[in-house]
DNA sequence: ACGGATGTTGAACTTAGAGTACAAACTCCG
DNA sequence: CGGAGTTTGTACTCTAAGTTCAACATCCGT
């Protein structure tokens, strides 16, 4: 794939609401140069295909989910207060990108099958949060655990598909809302504060 | 769709690995016909094409996660304990359907845009998550929730994503010790459990 | 056992659309 | 000016989805 002219990628956003909406199937090329304005045989000069396409895309959102991300990681405070800027930053991006978000998980197979997406994934999700849980533990802000990396992928899991949710189903919460409604079931969990219910 | 013999419907599991394994599109009807042993004609004289066929396997997958769950749900104990049962069953049927999962993930968009799935997937997961969340405030097993919609989507994305992974990586762990971790994070949450650390 | 309905299949077919080829034009830079 | 790289229109090939249909099988009621 070769290097792309900033104006031709800008071009090229219009026409994700499209393979949202529609699927990767459903949208011919013929309309992804439509929509964009940029002609078939161009989008051939720079991309293999259109999965190609897609996942450049998703590349770029990725990309900068790992950005934001990472700011919050790296902010002040303890880790149990950092994990919290990290799910508002997820949910963020998320929020801000609906239409990628949309084609992301409906054409996850066929963008994940690209190796580069799989690294983008793991980079901007669950090495900053296994990271901040290492931390957690040590800090003492989050209580030890045994297995940081299911761990991590539980919480991304949590974080994901409630940001999907929002994306697929319209903006019906602040973000900061979701946010907080996360990080509450993720930091207090749902038993009953005080302790000596459960049998 | 017409009514499916039983013997077709066995066959055709044998082709969901080919799914999962090579995504929908890299799969050909007639290498699906050649996998299952059943004849492109018959194939379609039962489905529409290709994705029906998805979808009719992946119909099947969530009826049997519904009907675990619904299990599981209908059990004696408090609401609290019950949850976490909800949590084993969803991660057993998926550990048992590894193809089906990774066919589910990778072609989510396809399928889902199919109606009948979505409900199938909201009676599988949400309904009953979200019914216990009620039932464990009445009772007093779980912290009462102002939101229980919204914490369903949370839990669901927890157990699936975990899922999802175990189904991807191959069975690294026991369903059982998942289950276990999946139950702590979601019940406790990751803050200690002595209060009054976070500012 | 007969015969109609309904299921099953092979084989030949149409068709959409992905991807290719390529030459003409255009742009940028030395 | 001239060459390298870029941009695009147009016309093409080719794969695989989906259709059609006729032949054969199976089952069921009378």
């Amino acid at each position: 794939m070769r290097a792309l002219p900033v104006q031709l990628a800008t071009k090229l956003y219009g026409a994700a609401e499209l393979m949202a909406d529609q699927g990767l199937d459903n949208t011919k090329i013929d309309d992804i140069a439509e929509a964009s304005g940029v002609p078939k045989a161009t989008l051939y000069y720079y991309f293999a295909g259109k999965e190609e396409i897609l996942a450049f895309l998703l590349k770029d959102l990725l990309t900068a989910i790992a950005g934001d991300v990472a700011v919050a990681v790296a902010a002040d405070g303890q880790a149990g207060e950092r994990l919290v800027g990290v799910v508002r930053a997820q949910l963020d991006v998320m929020v801000r990108h609906p239409a990628l978000c949309r084609a992301l998980v409906g054409d996850l197979g066929r963008a994940t099958r690209l190796p580069e997406l799989a690294a983008a994934l793991s980079a901007a999700f669950y090495e900053p949060v296994e990271e901040l849980l290492r931390e957690g533990a040590k800090d003492g802000s989050l209580r030890a655990t045994e297995d940081p990396m299911s761990e991590a992928v539980m919480i991304f899991g949590t974080v994901t598909v409630v940001g999907l949710m929002e994306a697929i189903f319209g903006p019906q919460n602040d973000p900061e809302n979701i946010a907080r409604g996360v990080s509450r079931l993720l930091l207090d969990g749902l038993a009953p504060r005080n302790p000596g219910n459960a049998s």
